[in-house]
RNA sequence: GGUAGGUUAUCCAAGUGGCUAAAGGGUGCAGACUGUAAAUCUGUCGGCUAACGCCUUCAAUGGUUCGAAUCCAUUACCUACCA
């Protein structure tokens, strides 16, 4: 199977160029790459895609390049966005790229001995560069008519609200650059991203063709939508970022595992290695018991494997202890495991005993304030250890709370939850 | 540089002197139903308080007034049109 069917059948492709050529000038290696900008300290699930992208590439032989957004990410890109943006300082900046880097280079093997992954920051040929060479050797290349006319463009010059700035305007000649530079040094000759990454490729494709007179080929990866229309990867509480100190092991698993029914099959499409007979085998189970909800966990247990694979078994465990039955019979080495992978906190015993539960539950972060803690307690969501909610908001922590004279659950709702142990 | 409009709570958005902690909607959180799903229904959604109530908030500062998110002045930021 090409990589092309293989990315059709997973729903990975959204668009691309000149589809029959690429075909043919696919079937042997190509080089190719995916652009990251630094615009957080940690890559997010929602730049899985497009990296597991080119990890499939590699996988079927192809050489693959991550370009760090060192440049463009100092610029910001206008795709997608709806406003302008605030400028990164320099300092954060660097911050981000080397955390990204280090991201970017677990999940692309370096080591490989035929097609080893590259890793290069854009910056690298983009900050030496004066302005002026850059707007006669490049700029030229460009009609702003045509800028104008891209849709990330577009639709910032028609919301009367926001408009655009000249920098971000400029953004899609940065990332063109990239490619032709890549072309020109590296023989790339296929640019993959996001399908808001649209115009910019196409602006890199066709200054490729003008500045070396090659014809190289961009493939759009389609954006991910939950089936309820809101974002994906983004919760309340923020970004599910690849990070664990950004979210935790456990959290990470949980959102896989809350995935929506109706999306689990797509993303075990767009976020797993399992082979098509392995995913339609988990889509008939998933049809015919839905609540087993096996196509989750294995979806859940993939991605954990693929992002903390240090971290084997921790999750599953960590899930069956925080919302299984068998609350009495845990050791203290459960508690432990559970203070270290899920959301915990330490308190002094003393304090501990004796404390207004209104307060513990805003010390947990579970309540965001005394007042909202009270509301929740009246709406019977709280409760302590495997007890039923606790009915009145004046409820002190008794020394009999404590498991083992050390550990107590303390839970919100279903989902959350809070070790807290006494010191 | 000139002219006009804007800035309200987590987001959108009403409110043009007292009845306004501030309508409505979204999101969120909790409850019921379930499968840690979806849909639906209910409650809640500035802070402190057991509660009466008190405090802080409508871009910022200063003023008018018994009383201001609402009126005036200055400043900052955003947007549009004109030059």
């Amino acid at each position: 199977m090409s990589i092309i069917d293989e990315l059709k059948w997973r729903g990975l492709v959204a668009d691309c160029t000149d589809a029959a050529e690429l075909e043919k000038k696919i079937a042997a290696p190509v080089t190719l790459y995916c652009g990251f900008d630094p615009t957080a300290d940690s890559l997010h699930v929602g730049n899985l895609v497009p990296l597991l992208a080119l990890r499939r590439f590699q996988l079927l032989g192809h050489h693959p390049i991550a370009v760090a957004g060192g440049a463009t990410g100092s610029i910001g890109d206008p795709s997608g966005k709806t406003a302008e943006r605030q400028l990164l300082t320099k300092e954060i900046l660097d911050h981000n790229i080397v955390s990204v880097k280090v991201q970017l280079a677990k999940l692309l093997d370096f080591e490989a001995k035929q097609n080893p992954a590259r890793l290069v920051d854009n910056a690298s040929w983009t900050q030496n560069i004066s302005f002026l060479d850059f707007l006669r050797d490049i700029g030229k290349h460009f009609s702003v008519n045509q800028m104008v006319a891209k849709e990330s463009v577009r639709a910032r010059m028609e919301d009367r609200e926001v408009g655009i700035s000249y920098t971000e305007f400029s953004y899609m000649l940065l990332q063109a650059f990239d490619f032709m530079v890549l072309c020109r040094d590296q023989n790339c000759e296929l640019q993959i991203g996001g399908s808001d990454q649209w115009g910019n490729i196409t602006a890199g494709i066709d200054l490729c063709r003008k500045k070396l007179g090659k014809t190289v080929f961009g493939l759009t990866l389609p954006l991910i939508t939950n089936a309820d229309g809101s974002k994906f990867g983004k919760t309340a509480a923020g970004a599910i970022w690849l990070d664990p100190n950004k979210t935790s092991v456990e959290d990470f698993y949980q959102f896989w595992i809350r995935t929506d029914d109706r999306d689990v099959i797509r993303y075990l499409k767009f976020f797993t290695f399992l082979s098509r007979d392995e995913i339609e085998d988990l889509e008939q189970q998933h049809k015919s018991k839905p609540e087993a909800r096996i196509a989750h966990q294995a979806l859940a247990k993939e991605l954990r494997n693929l992002i903390h694979p240090s971290t084997a078994g921790v999750a599953e465990r960590a899930s069956k202890i925080l919302f299984g039955t068998h609350f009495e019979n845990y050791t203290s080495d459960d508690w432990e495991f559970l203070a270290k992978y899920s959301h915990s906190l330490e308190v002094e015993k003393a304090k501990l005993i004796g404390m207004p539960l209104v307060e513990l539950l805003v010390l947990a972060g579970l309540s965001p304030s005394k007042g909202q803690a009270r509301k929740d307690i009246e709406g019977r969501g709280i409760s302590i250890n495997n007890n039923p909610p606790l009915p009145n908001f004046g409820y002190i922590i008794q020394a009999g709370d404590l498991q083992l004279d050390k550990y107590l659950r303390l839970r919100k709702g279903k989902k959350n939850y809070v070790v807290v142990t006494a010191k």
